[in-house]
DNA sequence: AAGTGGTCTAGACCACCGT
DNA sequence: CGGTGGTCTAGACCACTTG
């Protein structure tokens, strides 16, 4: 037979991993530390450390979780690699949170060709509670018919707009948001979903295409209708891997380019 | 004072590490495992083992650094995140080849928007031994007029081309290349750069921008003149993060898109 | 069965941060 | 100083591959 693990973890958990057994041919073997792992980010779900906070030591894991510190430690290592976590030595770890410097902006790809560093500056420009037609709900995981907040913006770097935003939101972690909320806000929009809708991205999609400008798009922009424009389509997710935005943004790439690091 | 890792690694190699006392304010502290990894490198630049070779085990590792295996274990941990080395449970750890179906075209990031699998194919269109100008010199880090290596190609999936490649090559180390060895060759090129000229790409970096189609890529993709095109410039680099290629690719994105995962 | 990587442990000590 | 993460060790045992 099969592989599995035999060690308790917390009397009031263990019930909770490794029920599968090696089900057809899929051994479906999670080690020690994966299972805490899992464990840790259900947790981060389910809100119990919130973005920014610290989490309990090393020490005080592997003791709860009757586990050894070399073993807590090699689950934080993925979660910290994975951006969930930040591991600050003397001080704690800590759940990784937009309103950290090194966070701003976090999926924005965009730097401009002169080499200076860009400061983006959002304008909300609308902001209305819908239903999600076919598109969106089978980007976000959503029926058909559900409820969703399509914002639209402008994001403007050293004042020039830059980038038109599409956005929607499943409706159900978004159904307070307006656009004066927006307005207000000084910092990007992931930090205000982070602290004031407790929803924290963790991971994203982008689909790139390019797209010539359309009469819209042109007079948010600044440009032709016709101008090149570049199209990049996201779908971002929270922990556990749910999708909950979706959005199309239209960057003008006269000025600024997008940038990727293939490992 | 400082932090200096008093270990002795090999014998003949130890004094070769760690050399720099804490000058300035730079505590320049590099942990074992760290050390271990940068001779790994450098062994791999060298041509110690090529690419897909196995390389020595953990336990042969620690025995001749000196250390434990933990310690190995934990540089290779890196260098497997790099995807410089591959693990393979029962067997060994091998050195990243681009022979590897699970690295045919590694960093071509386009899908196709029907979700179908892409076969790539290559179709070389010329191959020019030329010097470099400022352009190509700043990016790959030659001096202007160094001799370089021009190719152009198309890339066509399922017989219809989507790609336009400028490709720009240190000519020391391709020097042979040629147009019809580019011709005989079934595969990626950095499959041929790496079992013919000993060159494997290990990272690259990409800018993105929308640009109108000119009458030349217009042709050869088959669609108008001012037809929005992505424009990907790319700098590829081999170990020791050495630039040894620059190219810029425009894709016709009708039917396909570029996909970036954002952690 | 022998050899490889993968997991887990227990403990020592170091580096860094705050008080 | 005590608490945190970071490094390193030595050894046991498990999982996978090959002969």
């Amino acid at each position: 037979m099969g592989h599995t693990i035999k060690r308790d973890l917390m009397p009031m958990i263990k019930n909770s991993i490794q029920t599968k057994p090696p089900s057809g041919n899929v051994p479906a073997f999670s080690p020690l530390y994966r299972q805490i792992k899992t464990l840790l980010i259900d947790q981060l779900d389910a809100g119990e450390w919130s973005a920014g906070e610290m989490i309990p030591s090393e020490a005080e894991l592997a003791q709860r979780f009757n586990v050894s510190q070399g073993t807590v430690r090699k689950a934080i290592d993925e979660m910290a690699a994975e951006n969930l976590l930040v591991r600050r030595q003397g001080k704690g770890t800590f759940v990784t949170t937009h309103e950290d410097p090194a966070s701003f902006f976090r999926f924005l790809r965009l730097a401009a060709d002169n080499g200076e560093p860009v400061l983006a500056q959002s304008q909300p420009l609308g902001c209305t509670h819908i239903v999600a037609d076919a598109r969106v709900a089978n980007a976000i995981d959503l029926p058909e018919g559900a409820p969703v907040v399509h914002v639209q913006r402008l994001l403007e770097f050293d004042g020039a707009p830059v980038v038109f935003d599409d956005i929607w939101l499943a409706g159900e972690l978004f159904s307070t948001l307006t656009l004066e909320q927006m307005q207000t806000w000084k910092h990007s929009l992931y930090r205000l979903f982070e602290s004031q809708f407790g929803v924290c991205m963790v991971r994203a999609e982008e689909h790139l295409r390019a797209v010539p400008a359309i009469a819209e798009t042109a007079h948010h922009l600044g440009v032709a209708v016709g101008t090149p424009l570049l199209s990049v389509e996201r779908v971002a997710y929270t922990y556990g891997d749910k999708a909950v935005e979706w959005r199309r943004g239209l960057y003008s790439t006269a000025r600024h380019h997008y940038v990727n690091i293939l490992g």
